[in-house]
RNA sequence: GCGGAAAUGGCGGAACGGUAUACGCGUCUGAUUUAGAAUCAGAAUUUUGAGAGUUCGAAUCUCUUUUUCCGCACCA
C-alpha cells in the first residue's frame, strides 16, 4: 500500500467524527486537563496558514495528554459577533447572520481538514441566542452588583440598598465616583429616578456620560484597546473624543486584583508587563488647591501669614470661594516646586474660573483642542500649546498665588484632569514652563535643572519649608501625612486603567436585556431572555443618529417592555469574556455553567493564542472571572493558568519591477503605451553600475524597440505568489492575470527567466502573499502541514512562511511509511528488535516526552526524523519498536498514525488516540563504552572510547596514558584535570 | 522616552555551563530513471552581532555596546 495521504486522512476524519473519539467526559476517574485555543472571528477571508499554528500546537498537546491518561477538554467555537460582517451587511444588505453562517461553515471545513481533535459537541457561537442568553444574564448580574471595598469583592446591589435604607451612604465603602452624602431618611424620600441615578454610580455595569472614543466612519464607540495610534483597530479610521451616555463596566474596581493576580499565573513576562502597564498603578496623593476667585481680603491675609498652624482651610475656603482644583500627583514631595497649574481643556472648572479678560482666548483654545482628533493630539506631542485662564490658585502651604493654565498635554480622563506643575521635577512641566516663560523653582539640593527637569527619585529636597533637608522618599511620606492632617487631600493610588465602555452603536452584537421607562433603565426578567436581535430595514444609524436597533419597530422585538428597549449592543469582548466557562457545560439551559462542572474542569490548564489580545480579551476575561468568583458561581478567580502566545507567521511577498524606458540615453521622455518589467538581478546590476544600462539596452533592441531603462525610476509591484516558483515568474500567467499586464514587456536574465524580488511582511490579501492551508493539505496532506508548521521554529517566535521546506517533512512521512510497507506489502515483523533499534526508540521516547513537557514542538519533529533515519539505517521492521514509534507520532501526524496502527500493526481502529504513551527505559541507553571527548584548555582535541563503568580517576589515568594526550600536553603534567563521568574530560595545561 | 523579546552556515533553526551548527531546505558530485517526481550514496559552508568578565570549560551566566522585532507612550 502506498502512502495515499488524501484517502487516509479522509477516512480517519470520518472515523473520528462518527465515533466521537474526542468527546470529553464530564465525569471521569481520570485527571482532567483543559486545553483551550482563542476562538476565531470567522472572517470572510477564511483561514491562512498563520491561523492554525496555535491550534496545531494545542492539538498536539491535547492528544499527548490523552495518551498520558488525562480526560482532556479541547473545545472550539466562534467569536461570531463583530464589525466585518456588519460592514458587509451595510454594503450588500445581506443579514450578518447569513454571512456569519457561511463563514463559520468555511472555517469548519478548513479546520476539519487539518485533523483537529476538538470536541465539536461543545461548540459555541457567541452570536447564537442560546449563547448570548448567558452573556445577557451575566450582564444582569454585573448590573446588579457593586464593589464593596471593605470585603474587597463584588456584592449584590440589594445589600447596598439595605445599607442606604439603614444609614444612608455614610458607612458605605464602595468603588464609586459618587461624592455626596445622604442619610437614610433622604434616601427614602428620593424619587425612583433619583434612587436609580444614585445606584448607577455604584453598579459595576452602569450608564454614564463619559468621554469616549467615537469613530465616525464606523458610527460607533470603541474601547481603548480597540484604538491604535488614534485609529480604529478595525479599518484604521480616525477616532475622536466625544461625551456620550454609555454603558460602562467598572473594571477599575478590580484594578488591584487584576494586578496582583498576575503573580499567580504562568504567562510570559511580556504579556504580564503589558497588562501591568495598561493598569498603570501609580501611588501618590490627591491635593486640593483653592481657587483665588476674587482676590479677597482673606486670601491676602494668608499670603502674609506663613504660620500654617492657624490656617483654617475649610473655613477660609468657604468664605473665599468654594471652588477648588483637585490634582493628583505621584510626587507630593515636590509640592513646594509648584509654579503653575494646568487643567485639561475639557475640565469642568475651566469656564468658571476663567476671567473675563481671557474668555475669548480660552474659548478659542478649547475649540481648537476639541477639533483635534486623538491622533492629532498624539502626533502633536512635541508641539507645546496652552492658554492662561487669568485665574490663580492658592498654594495650600505657602499661600502663594499660582497661575492656572489649560493645556492639552493634560488628559481629562486621567486622575482629576488637572495637574500641579512642578517644572523642576517633571520634563513636560519643564518644557511647558520654558515655552511660556513661567518661572522654574528648584527644590532639589545640588541639582542643576537648567537643561531639563530632574525626575529621579534620589536626592534631597530643599527650599520647601517642612520638607527641606529630607531625602525624596521620606519627603513623600511626610508630605502625604501633612496633606491629610490638614484636610487638603489624601494619599491616593491611581490607575491608568479606565472603566471599559460597554456599548456599541452597532447592529451585530448582543442586545442589552434592558428597557427604559420614564428614562429609567430596567432589567428584563430572566424569563424573557434571551432578548433576540430584532430585524431592521438597514444596518445604519437612524436619521437622528440613534443606533441601528432604533430602526426596529416595537413588533420586531420578540420581547419588549417599557417605553423602549435599549438601542445599543454589547461590544465584541462581551461574548469572549466567559466562553471558556460555557464550553464546560454548553447545553445547560438553566445556568451558564453548573457549579459541579465548573468545579470539575476548573481553570484552563493551557491557553494558546496571540499576544495581540493582551490588553483586551485577556484583561476582560480575567475581570469577568473574578466577578463570577466573587458571586460564587465559580471557584477560581483566574481563568487561564498557563498561556503560550504563538508568534505571527509572516508571508513572503514577491515583487516585479516596473521600469520606465527612456527614448534615448539623455532625453527625459519615456516610452508610453508599453510597460516594461525588469528582472531583479538586472535591476540590481544597473542600479549599482549605471554604465551597464547600454548592455540592458541591447536586449531591448532585440525586442524591436530601442530605449533605455531608467533604474532611478524603477519601482516594485506586489505580484501574486501563486505565479512564482523559486523566485521565477510564470510570465504567461502573469500577463493573463490582469488587463494592465497584457502587453507588458520583460527584460529577462541571460537564461530567459524573470527573477522576482521578495520581502517578508505580514500576510494580507493586498500583498498577494496569502498562503491558505487548504491547498497545502490537498498537495501534501494535513499531517505534513501539521508537522511542517511545527517544524518552522519555536512556537512563540515570529517567523516567515516559506513553503520550500515542506517537502522535507513530507518525505519524512514517506520514509516512515517505508518502515512498515514495501511494494505495497506490510513488512512489520514479530522478531525482537536489536539493541541499536531499542536504543534509538528509547532515546526518542525520552526526547519527545521532555520536549512536549516544555512545549518545544519544533524539536520534536526533528527527534522523530532522527528516529526514522536511524531505524531505516538499521533496517528495523520490528513491531515491538514500530508500534511505540506510532504512538509517539500520533499527536503530530494523527491520520498516518491511525492508519499504521490499524492497518500495518493490526490494532483495533481508532485506538491509537487512547493508547498509552510509551514508557522510557533508561537501561536501553546504557552502553559498555562511552566515547569521551577530551579537551585541552576547553578545546576538544580527541576522542577516547572508555568503559562506562570507569570512575573519574580511572578515566583520568586512562587518558593520561594515551600517547596522543601526551602530545597535547607536550610532556608536561596537566595543572588540573576535570572529569565529568560519562560526559567529558578537560585538561588544563 | 519606557517596557519586553531576540541576534548561531546561503536559509529555517538545534545545542537544559560540557564534542557548536543536530534536523530540514537549498547548493554541488555521483547512481537510478523515457521524462519529471521520488529514491540512494557522498561533499561543502561557520566559529555563535561586537567588547569585557565569571569558569577547568560560555552560544548558554554577568556587565557594556550595536542592531532588529513587539508592546506602551504627554498617565502627572
Amino acid at each position: 500500500m502506498e502512502y495515499n495521504f488524501n484517502e487516509i486522512e479522509r477516512k480517519w476524519r470520518k472515523y473520528w467524527a462518527d465515533h466521537k473519539t474526542f468527546a470529553a467526559e464530564d465525569n471521569s476517574v481520570k485527571p482532567k486537563y483543559y486545553v483551550l485555543d482563542m476562538f476565531p472571528y470567522p472572517s470572510g477571508a477564511g483561514l491562512h496558514v498563520g491561523h492554525p499554528l496555535g491550534y496545531i500546537a494545542s492539538d498536539i498537546y491535547a492528544r499527548y495528554k490523552r495518551l498520558r491518561g488525562y480526560n482532556v477538554l479541547h473545545p472550539m467555537g466562534y467569536d461570531s459577533f463583530g464589525l466585518p460582517a456588519e460592514q458587509y451587511a451595510i454594503q450588500t444588505g445581506q443579514h450578518p447572520a447569513i454571512t456569519t453562517k457561511e463563514n463559520i461553515a468555511r472555517y469548519r471545513d478548513q479546520l476539519d481538514k487539518i485533523g483537529f481533535s476538538f470536541d465539536w459537541s461543545r461548540e459555541v457561537q457567541t452570536s447564537s441566542p442560546e449563547y448570548y442568553k448567558w452573556t445577557q444574564w451575566i450582564f444582569k448580574q454585573i448590573f446588579n452588583s457593586w464593589y464593596n471595598t471593605k470585603t474587597d469583592k463584588a456584592e449584590s446591589i440589594d445589600s447596598l440598598i439595605a445599607a442606604f435604607e439603614k444609614n444612608g451612604n455614610t458607612g458605605v465603602e464602595a468603588v464609586s465616583e459618587f461624592a455626596n452624602t445622604f442619610t437614610a431618611e433622604e434616601w427614602k424620600n428620593y424619587s425612583e429616578k433619583e434612587q436609580s441615578d444614585i445606584l448607577m454610580e455604584y453598579r459595576l455595569a452602569y450608564l454614564a456620560d463619559s468621554w469616549v472614543n467615537w469613530c465616525p466612519a464606523l458610527g460607533t464607540v470603541l474601547a481603548n484597546d480597540e484604538v491604535i495610534n488614534g485609529l480604529s483597530e478595525r479599518g484604521g479610521h480616525p477616532v475622536e473624543q466625544k461625551l456620550m451616555r454609555q454603558w460602562s463596566m467598572r473594571i477599575k474596581a478590580y484594578a488591584e486584583r487584576l494586578l496582583t493576580g498576575l503573580d499567580t499565573v504562568d504567562w510570559t513576562d511580556a504579556i504580564k508587563d503589558m497588562q501591568r502597564n495598561w493598569i498603570g498603578k501609580s501611588v501618590g496623593a490627591s491635593v486640593k488647591f483653592a481657587v483665588d476667585g476674587v482676590v479677597s481680603s482673606s486670601a491676602k491675609r494668608i499670603e502674609n501669614d506663613n504660620s500654617h498652624a492657624d490656617l483654617d482651610t475649610s473655613a477660609e475656603a468657604d468664605t473665599r470661594s468654594d471652588m477648588t482644583i483637585e490634582v493628583f500627583t505621584t510626587r507630593p514631595d515636590t509640592i513646594f516646586g509648584v509654579s503653575f497649574m494646568v487643567l485639561a481643556p475639557e475640565h469642568p472648572l475651566v469656564d468658571e474660573i476663567t476671567t473675563a479678560e481671557y474668555k475669548d482666548a480660552i474659548e478659542s483654545y478649547k475649540t481648537a483642542a476639541s477639533l483635534k482628533s486623538e491622533r492629532d493630539r498624539q502626533a502633536d506631542v512635541k508641539n507645546i500649546t496652552g492658554q492662561f485662564t487669568g485665574a490663580y490658585a492658592i498654594h495650600p502651604f505657602s499661600g502663594e498665588k499660582i497661575p492656572v493654565w489649560i493645556g492639552d498635554y493634560v488628559l481629562a480622563s486621567y486622575g482629576t484632569g488637572a495637574v500641579m506643575a512642578v517644572p523642576c521635577g517633571d520634563q513636560r512641566d519643564w518644557d511647558f514652563a520654558k515655552h511660556f516663560d513661567i518661572p522654574i523653582k528648584n527644590i532639589f539640593e545640588n541639582v542643576d535643572i537648567s537643561e531639563g527637569a530632574y525626575a529621579e527619585k534620589e536626592g534631597t529636597i530643599a527650599d520647601s519649608d517642612f520638607l527641606s533637608g529630607l531625602p525624596i522618599k521620606k519627603a513623600m511620606a511626610v508630605a502625604i501625612a501633612k496633606i491629610q492632617e490638614q484636610g487638603l487631600g489624601l494619599g491616593k493610588t491611581n490607575y491608568r486603567l479606565r472603566d471599559a465602555i460597554f456599548s456599541r452603536q452597532r447592529y451585530w452584537g448582543e442586545p442589552f436585556p434592558v428597557y427604559y421607562k420614564n428614562d429609567i433603565p430596567y432589567l428584563v426578567d430572566d424569563a424573557h431572555l434571551p432578548i433576540e436581535l430584532p430585524e431592521v430595514d438597514k444596518y445604519l444609524p437612524t436619521e437622528d443618529g440613534e443606533p441601528p436597533l432604533a430602526r426596529a419597530e416595537k413588533s420586531a422585538w420578540k420581547y419588549s417592555e417599557g417605553d423602549r428597549m435599549e438601542y445599543n449592543t454589547m461590544p465584541g469582548w462581551a461574548g469572549s469574556s466567559f466562553y471558556f466557562l460555557r464550553y464546560m457545560d454548553p447545553h445547560n439551559t438553566k445556568e451558564f455553567v453548573s457549579k459541579e462542572k465548573a468545579d470539575y474542569w476548573n481553570q484552563v490548564d493551557l491557553y494558546i493564542g496571540g499576544s495581540e489580545h493582551a490588553t483586551g480579551h485577556l484583561l476582560y476575561a480575567r475581570f469577568w472571572c473574578k466577578f463570577l468568583f466573587d458571586k460564587g458561581f465559580i471557584g477560581f478567580d483566574e481563568p487561564f493558568k498557563k498561556m503560550i502566545n504563538q508568534g505571527m507567521i509572516l508571508g513572503r511577498s514577491s515583487f516585479v519591477y516596473k521600469i520606465p524606458m527612456m527614448i534615448s540615453e539623455q532625453a527625459s521622455e519615456t516610452v508610453k503605451n508599453t510597460s516594461y518589467y525588469i528582472s531583479k538581478n538586472l535591476l540590481d546590476l544597473i542600479r549599482t553600475d549605471t554604465t551597464l544600462v547600454s548592455k540592458v539596452k541591447m536586449k531591448i533592441i532585440g525586442a524591436g524597440v530601442e530605449c533605455y531603462p531608467n533604474p532611478d525610476l524603477a519601482y516594485a509591484v506586489h505580484v501574486d505568489i501563486s505565479l512564482i516558483d523559486n523566485d521565477k515568474l510564470d510570465i504567461e500567467t502573469f500577463k493573463n492575470s490582469r488587463e494592465e499586464y497584457k502587453n507588458a514587456e520583460f527584460i529577462l536574465e541571460e537564461d530567459g527567466t524573470y527573477i522576482c524580488g521578495s520581502e517578508v511582511e505580514k500576510m494580507s490579501k493586498s500583498k498577494f502573499n496569502v498562503q491558505t492551508p487548504d491547498e497545502l493539505v490537498e498537495k501534501f496532506g494535513a499531517d505534513t502541514l501539521r508537522m511542517y508548521e511545527m517544524f518552522l521554529g519555536p512556537l512563540e517566535q515570529t517567523k516567515p512562511w516559506d513553503t520550500k521546506g515542506i517537502s522535507g517533512v513530507h518525505n519524512f512521512l514517506r520514509k516512515l511509511w517505508r518502515l512498515f510497507y514495501e511494494d505495497g506489502k506490510v513488512i512489520v515483523t514479530d522478531t525482537p528488535a536489536d539493541k541499536a533499534s531499542l536504543k534509538t526508540l528509547h532515546k526518542t521516547i525520552k526526547k519527545v516526552e521532555d520536549d512536549l513537557e516544555r512545549f518545544s514542538f519544533n524539536t520534536n519533529v526533528s527527534n522523530l526524523m532522527i528516529c526514522v533515519n536511524e531505524l531505516t539505517e538499521q533496517k528495523c521492521h520490528s513491531k515491538e519498536v514500530l508500534e511505540q514509534l506510532v504512538v509517539l507520532l500520533a499527536p503530530y501526524a494523527p491520520h498516518t498514525a491511525e492508519e499504521l496502527w490499524a492497518e500495518a500493526l493490526g490494532y483495533p481502529a481508532g485506538t491509537v488516540s487512547t493508547a498509552h504513551f510509551p514508557t522510557f527505559n533508561p537501561d536501553m541507553l546504557v552502553e559498555a563504552n562511552v566515547s569521551y571527548p577530551v579537551s585541552f584548555n576547553g578545546k576538544m582535541r580527541m576522542k577516547v572510547d572508555l568503559p562506562t563503568a570507569f570512575s573519574a580517576k580511572e578515566v583520568e589515568d586512562a587518558v593520561l596514558a594515551l600517547p596522543e594526550a601526551q602530545k597535547w600536553l607536550e610532556g608536561k603534567a596537566p595543572k588540573k584535570v576535570i572529569v565529568v563521568p560519562g560526559k567529558i574530560v578537560n585538561m588544563v595545561v
